[in-house]
DNA sequence: GCTGCATGATGAA
DNA sequence: TCATCCTGCAGCA
């Protein structure tokens, strides 16, 4: 269940464990055996993260397109670990190491024009050191809440439904609000809020918007939530008001009635 | 055991 | 806006 932090992580692991050596690739789960055998023992290049699109690229202007959807998850491990064998989708083994992808929602094989038309699907990547002026010309002039248009993988690439609720929560503003009514300085600021928080959640692998408080539980669950302000918890983490709940872009949207003006 | 939801996206209506 | 796909898992019977 990754957002854009962890697809990045996930790319540079994968490029520093199997980057430019030829990579044995294949199809545990059978779903994508006429795409692997087209790339199989060709020299992987690297792995490259667009907002939440994984590329791995093949010499020969090969590229097997990867996106985890919401049940997807990438194993790595040493060669001779890993169980899970089976069910996954695409393997691949080089240098020792080896990488599962389970349960993508996409992996396809394809050509530089494939990958052209991909990335003009997409926004400019927080993590990416983009030009920001397409994606806040887009908001400016944007109608709809600025809760879905954060969720608009077209306006900006990566951000995901964690994501949109503790930035907007960090910037105090309502998710309900319509985005043309952000002014010059909000954007900008939203902008260096998404850039600043993608990163230190790309080097930790977890989103933490709010600073640890005491030593308390050694839960995990309970750590994720005590980490955010407002995604799936019942009150704000900055003024203990009930964090309210609206459907938003068709999914969740949390905010903090006191802490979030409308 | 079954249902529905989830850190996602698409295509039809 | 809805149905659908990818799977795992919490909640319920």
């Amino acid at each position: 269940m990754p957002e854009g932090h962890l697809i990045h992580r996930i790319a540079a692991d994968n490029t520093a464990l199997l980057g430019g050596a030829p990579a044995g690739v294949s199809s545990p789960q059978g779903r994508f055996a006429d795409g692997a055998a087209a790339v199989d023992g060709r020299v992987l290049q690297r792995v490259d993260a667009y907002g939440k699109h994984l590329l791995y690229r093949f010499d020969g202007d090969a590229s097997v397109h990867v996106h985890l959807g919401m049940a997807g998850r990438v194993l790595l491990g040493r060669a001779s670990e890993r169980p899970r064998v089976a069910q996954a989708r695409l393997r691949l083994e080089g240098r020792g190491s080896v990488v599962h992808v389970i349960a993508p929602a996409r992996c396809e094989l394809v050509d530089p024009g494939g990958v052209a038309s991909l990335l003009g699907r997409l926004g400019p990547d927080p993590l990416r050191d983009d030009d920001p002026s397409p994606a806040l010309a887009r908001i400016a002039s944007s109608s709809a809440p600025i809760g879905a248009v954060l969720l608009d993988q077209s306006v900006i690439a990566g951000i995901g439904n964690v994501l949109r609720a503790e930035i907007l929560f960090l910037l105090g503003i309502h998710p309900s609000r319509p985005a043309r009514s952000l002014d010059e300085e909000q954007r900008r600021r939203l902008w260096d809020e998404t850039v600043r928080v993608m990163r230190d959640a790309r080097d930790r692998g977890r989103i933490v918007t709010r600073p640890p408080a005491g030593t308390s539980g050694d839960d995990h669950e309970v750590a994720e939530v005590e980490g955010r302000y407002v995604y799936k918890r019942e009150t704000c983490g900055r003024c203990g008001t009930p964090v309210s709940k609206s459907a938003l872009a068709g999914r969740t949207a949390y905010a903090c009635p006191t802490c979030q003006a409308a």
